[in-house]
DNA sequence: GTTGACTCCGTACCATGGTACGCAATTTAT
DNA sequence: ATAAATTGCGTACCATGGTACGGAGTCAAC
């Protein structure tokens, strides 16, 4: 039940390289290489590494990513602080991407009702003082 | 009607060295320099930066700034159809967050009615294959 | 048993979006 | 008129998130 880090990286449809970056940043252990020094990654760190990309697809960076990866490595009740701070911060996220969508939107409608071709309300809105 | 680069940028609460990183990026063009050199914009080039910060705020990179003020005297629907790709990402993240918000508050609750204070819940669900 | 694929490591490099530094020249304030 | 602030320019540097390279060792397969 262990892998290459090629087949580790092929199954997560990421770079090798990126593996190896994230081993640097201490993402993610540095597995125990058998043998001849070859790295074998069991599941579990399989699992840590697309627990990093989703969170990624999430807007997450690395810095807190790496913040989320430390719930899972501590007693339960640190880890219910930790989560209920991130849940704040999702919170947040999702409140500034609401105000995102509304402005853009805003002007997507005042462009969508424009006949005249050779201007555009929204380049003209953004240049207003 | 116009302005040194330093009143430029205090109007627009950016930084002296952002307004000059622009003029290199070609995002604005280097104003003439009457005399002794010092830069003087006209109003014009103060909405343009202004312009290139709310494009920011609207999660538009520089690259895709450079193709907006370029479309400026081409058709409205090439500049709705840059603002609609945008519009469409952000909805894919906030439905990510909601979804994440959802699992984090789900696994909160297993948390809390968790004995085991050497395993936590919390995060297991997003490392799933 | 040799060829080719995979892996190791360190280091360098890429794009993005700036920020900082040093120092001369010029402008403004007192 | 002299000091302080601003501007110019080039260049270096910062963080973030990777990607690429090169030379050597190792493994798999035909």
């Amino acid at each position: 039940m262990s892998t290459t880090i090629s087949k580790a990286a092929k199954k997560l449809k990421i770079n090798v390289e990126t593996v190896r970056f994230y081993e640097r940043r201490g993402l993610i252990e540095q597995p125990v290489k058998p043998l001849q020094g070859y790295r074998h990654y069991p599941t579990e760190t399989v699992n840590r590494i697309r627990f990093i990309k989703r969170s990624q697809d999430l807007g997450f960076t690395l810095h807190e990513i790496e913040g989320l990866l430390s719930l899972n490595d501590n007693p339960c009740s640190q880890v219910q602080e930790l989560a209920e701070k991130k849940l704040i911060d999702i919170r947040k996220k999702q409140a500034d991407l609401l105000l995102l969508e509304q402005a853009l939107l805003e002007n997507l409608e005042q462009c969508q009702s424009n006949d005249d071709q050779t201007r555009c309300p929204i380049i003209d809105a953004l240049q207003l003082p």
